[in-house]
DNA sequence: ATGAAAGCGCTAACAG
DNA sequence: CTGTTAGCGCTTTCAT
């Protein structure tokens, strides 16, 4: 581990500017805040230096004054087109609001995500939007809250962690899925890419099984994964495939599990929706040019995301104090020709 | 515009940590960066005073001191799914080194790439990947370069920037949608999705052009936007067919604009290949599945991302002080139903 | 209305 | 091998 320490040109500092403005760098500070009057005069020729040295405050200098950044952090699961809406609001609105925005993904493992909450929480976070991937953290998260940060949670909850929370009626959702199947007919029906330590998907599940039970079927097909990647996925779902169960039905929680298993029927030839009936989560631009367009569940991550940071910028403000909001969106099935 | 100062607690410094164990702080900074030999006695109290207080080293504070915030910067034009993969990368291999990870997306705006740029450089982030969106820039860039920051250009490039690039061949990659195209027999191809402002169609629509002329082909059709968001892009199809101009292919140079394309198409009844044959750029999972499987130019964005974020980090490290080098990675082009 | 000086938490000369 | 001290750039009492 060599030293890389680069050189750098020694970038203009208030106090270069105070000088060349004679002024002092109280007044200079005090200018580009707004925390006292300066006089024009001053005024006019602090700005007239900052033009001539090019000078941008340093934010590190700053927020560790401050003890804020300045920042919003986001923290998701895995860095998937799922959440691109998420970021696109986020970053949307905290520019708006003179906010920075940072990301990290937890890439679904507890231990990385405390890493992420840690080095959140030293990097003064004004605020924390939060995809919760494990209940592991709940303490740090505490932690993190009493420091002073809020945090809001988003498209998952963390059972026992007192936020604000933006979540799509899952349990819904999927019952709605899973019913609407069931009116077209459809008896055997297979929930496809469970994972029970998965925060998103315990809804689901309960939602389907809530279905099916309404629906007096009692036996469910559950496909469970191990692992996320698109290789397990597919072994997966291949396997259920041989094991020779039959089915007519079939859910898919997650656009990259609806796209394998799609991929995967056509190979086998198996006829949508003749054979069986396919509903995804999530929709997308390409589902209703499919070649047999796709029923989806579609859950407004753009909407959730504007929600979550408006909430996070109301505390932030102070324009709310109140006690933590759960905000519950619903979900849109939007039929089309795959069921 | 109130003053939002937050309380926050007091978070343990690394005085703190020196006191606890019953050393000085200098011995407690050359510990944690092994800057130099510390005996393993104080070593382990210093670790269990880390413990005890949950000791997290102030980010801020550090990089102010280092003028290096061990940080990549990833500057894109826009949050879309096509970026996700480079993000991906980027974030995977940047984590691997121990280096955080900003994004920020300009949103085709030189105005905003311009802050953007100002703010990472104030940042004092280790090194910049840029999708660059403009010309504006490149004085700024010089600078940052000259501050000693190095940046990697990926995906498209800015004339004029001596740095790491790392792009596709998106001349030769139109080229050979247009060639295919040609070979099937279309005489009137149109390109759609062109902007003359954005550095990354200007190549594509000089393959586009030279194929055409190679083909002597002489009428070309082209299809340009103003804005980039759906809805023009919808309008300025719908134009372009309203117009009644016959065509029978079509290349359209982004996934956005394909979809797009495509719903149009359907709409009206026009026939996929018969009608008009369709090549997309960039790949998805749903182009195997759609309606009439769709023929791509295939865009290795994680692999870009890969190799412009290690380019990035062999100059960080010094591994390589070379000129700069050019990576150019060959598009491939999958051929489906739809041509 | 403005200036002087202290301190946020860290690292790096320079001493010892 | 380890401690002392100064300083990174900023904001903010406390004086004036």
């Amino acid at each position: 581990m060599q030293n890389s320490r680069r050189e750098r040109m020694k970038r203009p500092s208030s106090k270069d500017v105070a000088s060349l403005a004679g002024v002092s760098r109280a007044t200079v500070s005090a200018y580009l805040n707004k925390r006292r009057f300066v006089s024009d005069e001053l005024g006019g020729k602090i700005e007239q230096a900052i033009r001539a040295l090019n000078y941008v405050p340093d934010p590190y200098a700053r927020a560790l004054k401050e003890q804020d950044a300045k920042t919003l952090g986001l923290v998701i699961p895995v860095l998937s087109r799922f959440f691109t809406p998420l970021m696109v609001a986020v970053n949307e609105v905290a520019h708006q609001s003179q906010y920075g925005f940072l990301l990290s993904s937890s890439e679904e493992d507890a231990e990385r995500e405390r890493e992420i909450l840690q080095i959140l929480l030293a990097k003064r976070m004004s605020g924390i939007l939060l995809v919760p991937c494990a209940t592991h953290n709940r303490d740090l998260l505490r932690t993190i809250q009493q420091n002073g940060t809020p945090i809001v949670q988003v498209n998952r909850r963390l059972p026992g962690l007192d936020s604000d929370v933006v979540i799509s009626d899952n349990f819904k959702a999927a019952a709605l899925a899973t019913e609407h199947l069931l009116q077209r007919g459809r008896k055997k029906i297979v929930f496809f890419g469970n994972d029970p330590g998965s925060l998103a998907l315990i809804d689901k599940k309960a939602g389907y099984d809530a279905a099916l039970a309404r629906g007096g079927i009692g036996e469910s097909l559950v496909i469970t994964l191990k692992q996320n990647d698109p290789a397990d996925i597919r072994s997966a779902f291949e396997a259920f495939l041989d094991s020779g169960k039959e089915f007519d039905g079939l859910i898919c929680v997650s656009q990259t599990k609806t796209s394998i298993a799609l991929h995967v029927l056509k190979e086998r030839a198996v006829r949508i929706p003749q054979d069986v009936a396919v509903v995804g989560f999530d929709d997308t631009p390409w589902a209703s040019l499919l070649c047999c367009p796709l029923t989806v569940i579609s859950e407004s991550t753009y909407k959730m995301g504007e929600i979550a940071v408006n909430l996070l910028l109301d505390r932030l403000e102070k324009r709310e104090a109140g006690p933590p909001k759960t905000i519950v969106l619903e979900d849109e099935l939007i039929v089309r020709e795959s069921t």
